[in-house]
This record gives C-alpha cells, structure tokens and sequence, in this order.
DNA sequence: ATTAATTTTTAGATTTGTCTAAATTTAATT
DNA sequence: AATTAAATTTAGACAAATCTAAAAATTAAT
C-alpha cells in the first residue's frame, strides 16, 4: 500500500511518541505536529480505515503491527539520509534534519537498498540513533552515561542530553561533538569529575554534570 | 519564491517543449504530462499570475526569464541525481528516471551544491545530456546524430532521443547504451539503415529511424 | 464566407489536507 | 453529585490540483 506524504509524517510521529507512552492522545500528536487537534482527529480516521491504527474515539491510539512496519521504514530511510548527508556530502550533523525529513518520502525500495549498501550498512546515523534493517530489526543501541563507561575503553560520543547553548559552548570549548573518540583516564572520587582523553586533544578535566550529559556508545568486545 | 512539486513539473515541461518549438500549445502540453487540457488551463492562469509565463488566451505561452531560470534549476538537479544514480549507487542508466523524478523536487539548495561537488562537478548526466551549473550556464554538446558520423570513424554514444521502453529494448538488443563505443561501417542508400559495429560485438544492421535516435559524441582530431 | 472540426477555456464537481468554531465526551474539582 | 475545565470530535469552509461536460474561440475545409 502507498502513502502520502502527510500521512507517512503522522506515522512516523505516533511510532516515536507511542515509544514513549503507549497509548497517544490527540492533541500530543498535535502539538508534535505542529498543527490543530481537529486536522489530528481527520487524519485518524483516515489511517484507521487503512489499518494503520487501532484507535476509539476519546480513548487514543496506537500503531497496528502494519501501522509500526510503515513507521520502521521511514524512520530507516530517514536515518540512512542522514548519515549520507553527514559522511559523503560532509554537512554538519546537526544541519541534516530537515533535508532528510524531505528524502525520507522518496518511495523506491531499491534506491534504499542500494544507498544502504554504498554506505557500507552502517548501524547508527550521526545522532547516534539506530537504522533499521530492511526487515525493520533495530540495532540494540549500547548506550552509556559517560561516568559508566569503564577507564581506558575508548567509545564514540552519541547523544548530549542538554542542548542548551551554554553547554554547546563548553562542548566545543572542550572539542567533544558527536561523533568523536573519548576515553576515560581516571575518575576523581572527590566531586565525580573525570579526566577525559578526546582524540587528537591533550587530556582534560569534566564536571560531573557535564559527563552526565554526555552519552556514548560503547562497542564491548 | 518557493514552488510546488506540481508546479515544477510544469515549468519543467514547458521548458522541454519550448526548446523545439518556441511556442507551447494547450493540448502538447497536456499530452506531455499525462493530464487534461482543462487542467493545463488552470495551471497556466496560476503560473501567469506567478510570472513564470508569457500567456495569451488561445495564442499559446512560453518561460519568462525567470521561469527559465526555475526549468533549469529543476533539469540541474535531476541530472545530478541521475548522475549520482548511476556513478555511486550502480542503477543502470535506463533505470533512473522515475527516481531522479522525485528527487529533483527535494528543495535545499546547499545540498544540490554539495552534490555536484561529491560527484565532482560532472558536465553531463548518464544520457549524456548536460549538466547546468549553479548558475544556470549549460554545457555545450558537441554531439552528432549517428547517421551523420563519418564512415569509419569511431565515437562514443552519448544521448538517446527516444527513451521509449520499445527503443531501450532494441538498444538492449544491439548492446548499445550510452558510453559505448560505435562506427558506422557502410550507409545503405535503400533505406537509410546502417551496418554498424559495437564495440566487443560482431556488425550488426540497424534501421534509420534507431539511427535517428542515437547521438554520439566524435572527437574529431 | 459559411460551416465543420479542432483547440482552448469556463463552469462546476471531487479529493486531500487543512482550518475555525461549535458541540460532545471525558476528567477534575469543589 | 453537580459543575467546571480540558480534551476530543463534528460540522462546515477553504485552497490546491485535478476532472468532466459544455461553451467559446480559432483554424480548416468546402
């Protein structure tokens, strides 16, 4: 079954709220949207009749199993565009959003395929965010707060919690953006704060509540 | 000013027709889009409107300048997908089309510029047919219909008129696609066809009107 | 130069996706 | 339990892009 544009979006936005709630309501979906209740409520019908959605009326909904195969597709094209965009076409990692959510609607299944394979199948987009294989299995994603992650074990920055931009600022003060090597070279009982090393910098020191911000992902082996 | 994707797909037409005829009527315009004469009338009253055409009721229309320019920023980005197609993603040349169709209606612009960059700036697509660049400029083809080439003389297959799913079957058939190498080894009067040898195949005969529809680039030195 | 044929445009309807404003249902509070 | 507040749905309207059928303009042909 093909879908447009505007209901691919609603998909996809219930698939990553219902992640986190289960059931969505009406006016959640909306405001993820950016749009009013009342359209909301038209597209759900719609999606319902297509067994898209299990919804009741009043009562929220959710994605059926068909429904979570549309999203899973998506959110995979869209991840794979973004790591195109990121590592062949060298845009920053934070400016790749909008255009990939402009690609993700391009319907061939080989043109996926084959940009999945170009990119050398790769796991994870430049957020840190898994890709869905082309069955729709999701990597398990081997998160770590950065104080858990043991001394001496290099790992890849994945995902900072607060983006506020006076953290951005003491990011890039320190040379740590997604996407980049650190190590853990001791941990300072005292007030948590971590000598870290990031690559090609000379070896620093963290507060604990920036380290708490930082997650990376972590390859045990 | 900003451009739907159906919008685009008529300037983009328009532009085609234009190139052959000057003037565009209703009804070629229509045929060339699939769609009905009624519909092209009320496009066109909105692409007036834009200032994207000169229109006369009943006398036919053509681009402004500045609708030119929207034609052939719209044919720059589909030839670079198509190109990106081809060179990166592997698709054989005659499988592109429909995909590069939808790709060349993704809107930002830095990312068409990164694009031609990565592919390093190609001057023409895997029909052969130009690339404009950034600025609109198009590349001159130095091309020759094939019944035009010099008995004997060896040139490489560049563009094909007619993309018919017909046409591409029978270039199939002779083992001629665009980059392939070609002679004409004798020009029959009787009906125009061509003994013609293909490079690692043994001569073949093709009819005039397959001739017609072959361009090739000859470097003539 | 009329008539016939063709081309083009208008008028009105349809589909998709959206909206506002009002009505309805559910939840919260006194 | 009754009332108020919040969430959700309905009703009706609108813009974009398309269509069919009919009218108007142009071109061709007798």
């Amino acid at each position: 079954m093909n879908f447009s544009v505007s209901e691919e979006n609603y998909i996809k936005s219930i698939y990553h709220l219902q992640q986190e709630t289960g059931l969505v309501n009406t006016n959640s979906l909306a405001a993820e949207m950016q749009t009013k209740a009342a359209s909301v409520t038209d597209m759900l019908k719609k999606l319902s009749t297509k067994k898209i959605l299990q919804y009741e009326k009043y009562k929220g909904f959710k994605l059926t199993e068909n429904g979570k195969k549309v999203a899973i597709s998506v959110v995979r094209k869209h991840r794979l565009w973004e790591y195109f965009l990121v590592e062949k076409l060298g845009f920053e990692w934070d400016k790749v959003h909008d255009i990939a959510e402009e690609l993700e609607h391009i319907s061939s299944n080989e043109l996926i395929e084959r940009l999945q394979e170009f990119l050398g199948n790769p796991s994870f987009d430049p957020h840190g965010d898994p890709i869905p294989d082309s069955n729709g299995k999701i990597p398990k994603l081997l998160q770590l707060n950065l104080p858990a992650l043991p001394v001496n074990k290099t790992a890849v920055v994945s995902s900072v919690t607060n983006q506020s931009p006076q953290m951005l600022e003491m990011l890039k003060h320190y040379f740590i953006a997604i996407g980049t090597s650190v190590k853990v070279v001791k941990r300072f009982e005292f007030d948590g704060s971590l000598e870290i090393k990031v690559s090609k910098q000379p070896a620093c020191i963290i507060s604990e509540l920036i380290a708490k911000n930082i997650f990376v992902r972590y390859d045990d082996k």
